[in-house]
DNA sequence: CATCTGATATACTTATTATATATCAGATGT
DNA sequence: ACATCTGATATATAATAAGTATATCAGATG
């Protein structure tokens, strides 16, 4: 799996990161059980600092995304299918909020996230 | 029009303003036209620097969600439908993402998705 | 003409992000 | 047993972002 790193981008590399390894696991090129390389691995491969890396790996940690029990490589958690979580609920009605105001109509809405959600787990992602 | 203020949110203030009237403008608290209060009465209303509004209020304007023309007071601006803008766009992936990732099915996340267009666009916010 | 508006500049403080070293204890493979 | 890996953690430092405070400016308003 390929994660690309911009170190000029507005967004923190810790959450490039986050998002990557996210879309990864979605996407399906990171599987439940399989193992993340280290973050000391990652951090010099991505040419960034180990700290940066164990942040990423603690939020998704603390999400509840990856598993790191025992001092063993960071692992894909097995989550069994639930409610949306509510940082996630609110990340969703803020877009939807923002797609109200731009005119979307509710069907060109749910139809994006439609199509969003088959590339996705299709694995059709750049 | 409310808009709640945490000073101790992990969310910058600028972003929490940001959404709140992106919030007002798809719930129909903010209508096409109307005006906002001006930068300076804001900040002072909510207790906060009027270059921190500034800055939400610029972001807006740079995204076309609002119109501040010729120092006039700024104004909710009239969008015509079009399609999801790009940074839209990439907000609605990353949730769908996080979704699979929870392992929410298609159908109950575009149901999640017509939920909250239904409810925002209905008023029913809190 | 006084007063409002956003735009802009400067200066300053604080918080966040990112980095570099270092130590620690548990787990791993030999 | 032993060297080596792992994440967890601590400390320190630098760079950037966020937020505030004052101030000036020109256009718009009444």
């Amino acid at each position: 799996m390929l994660i690309k790193i911009d170190i000029y981008a507005e967004k923190p590399i810790y959450e490039q990161l986050y998002d990557g390894i996210i879309i990864g696991i979605a996407s399906g090129q990171l599987k439940a059980g399989e193992s993340l390389p280290s973050a000391r691995n990652l951090a010099a491969d991505l040419g960034i600092s180990f700290h940066t890396v164990n942040k990423s790996y603690d939020i998704l940690r603390s999400r509840g995304y990856i598993i790191m029990n025992r001092r063993k490589t960071a692992m894909i958690a097995v989550k069994t299918p639930q409610d949306i979580p509510e940082i996630l609920s609110e990340k969703l009605a803020l877009c939807v909020a923002e797609a109200i105001c731009n005119g979307i109509d509710e069907s060109t809405l749910t139809k994006a996230c439609s199509d969003n959600y088959r590339k996705i787990k299709g694995g059709f992602i750049e």
